[in-house]
DNA sequence: ATTCAAATGATCGTATACAATTTGATCACG
DNA sequence: CGTGATCAAATTGTATACGATCATTTGAAT
């Protein structure tokens, strides 16, 4: 493998749960590519503990569609079809104008302030360049969804919504085409100001539009040099 | 604990699925008690195999929320507070009707006349008196939803709906009173019959209904002699 | 009799060891 | 030169071992 978050500084309690999160990270953040193979060996090698801990982290990451265990054969970074990908997002279409609802039950001015940070800072990425600021303005997009699923106060929301955002970024990662995140970040204002003016109709309008718009902008044609190599390294 | 699902016949491959399916069907038919220890040696004599096998069944079990880890404390049957049960049916109220409309855009005849099965299977059931026959009710009941969740052919939702109805049967086994289900019974009926004729949207909102009906037949008032047992057992 | 502390037993967390399977390469043969 | 078989290396699957943590009990002191 390449490389992954942090690995094994000194004083840190090096359990399941962080290498999980590490290794989740580095593929939301795409610098784990799609198909790559993570090998217990080398990842425990990494992080410097044994496969024991490795295989739980990989096991947890597969049953989020993150991972796929292959028997015998090892695990690797999910490549999701474009079949997948429409599952994902029309599970998304189907949950997050339910979370909007079941957030405006429980939003306050916190809530609404914490939001308007989010877009802030979205909206200085989206001026940026590189594709650092291009990662995190992925990242970025992705909290606003899952701000907005804490606000619910609702776990399972909260956890569905976490592994719908995870494989998303996967699948923007996959079949991505270029700068739709500019026009997302005005889709996301325009939900909070419609949440601000109770206006729960329309921000679900908005939303699913909004989810629209990200499918819309993929590319999912079967073949990018890769229908081969999802059918070979998958 | 007491019993588990088939405990290691002879050329049975038992694996970590096997187990978990094992434990899962256990606490979903209610032969497992919540707040049940599921310690990993007795586990592993059961199924005659090592720890390493019954942990990763744990793991997963806990991850899909019928099974809470305490650390250095071992595995326990879910003992889901009412506020969880909650927000578990909170969450069925916005998927269900998603699932709804995404199945009604699948399904054909031989769909239709599979769910008229389960009907006449659960209205059988209805009739019958026992523990065996209330078990066999609640998973015809389970059934019910998830089959229409596996019509969508939408791999995502299906999975999550499996995690709720799940948990909704602990939180039934918990928090159930009496003879819900043969009013249960009738609204499936209801919907099946909404859907046959195209009524979509009546559909739905028979299903919102019925869910309502399921919680509020509960009876999840902290204490059943009980709250000093979860404080104590869980 | 009650309380607290230390010892003991049971259970979990992690690492390591060995078995089973896959993969890739080498070599023989058509 | 291509094809297939055989063997070695690498990787995963499972079991076992050992150290760490928690629960319980014992026993002495108050």
């Amino acid at each position: 493998m390449t490389s992954a978050a942090a690995p094994a500084e000194d004083p840190i309690d090096v359990s399941t749960q962080y290498i999980r999160d590490s290794i989740r990270d580095a593929i939301v953040d795409r610098r784990l590519a799609p198909g790559t193979k993570l090998s217990e060996a080398d990842v425990g090698a990494l992080f410097k503990v044994s496969r024991t801990l490795v295989r739980g982290a990989l096991q947890a990451l597969s049953y989020e569609g993150l991972v796929n265990v292959e028997k015998n054969r090892g695990a690797f970074v999910a490549y999701p079809s474009p079949e997948e990908a429409r599952q994902i997002f029309a599970t998304r279409r189907v949950i997050e104008p339910g979370i909007l609802r079941e957030a405006a039950k429980h939003i306050g001015p916190s809530h609404l302030q914490h939001l308007r940070q989010l877009l802030t800072e979205e909206g200085r990425l989206t001026g940026e360049r590189g594709q650092t600021a291009r990662r995190a303005e992925i990242k970025a997009s992705g909290d606003f969804h899952l701000t907005l699923a804490s606000i619910t106060g609702n776990a399972v929301m909260q956890r569905f919504m976490d592994e719908l955002v995870a494989r998303s970024s996967l699948v923007i990662a996959l079949y991505g085409q270029s700068a739709i995140s500019s026009c997302g970040h005005q889709e996301h204002q325009d939900i909070v100001t419609a949440i601000e003016s109770d206006d729960l109709d329309r921000a679900c309008h908005l939303m699913v539009h909004h989810i629209d718009h990200i499918e819309a902008d993929l590319d999912m044609r079967e073949n990018r040099g890769s229908d081969l190599r999802e059918a070979l390294g998958l």
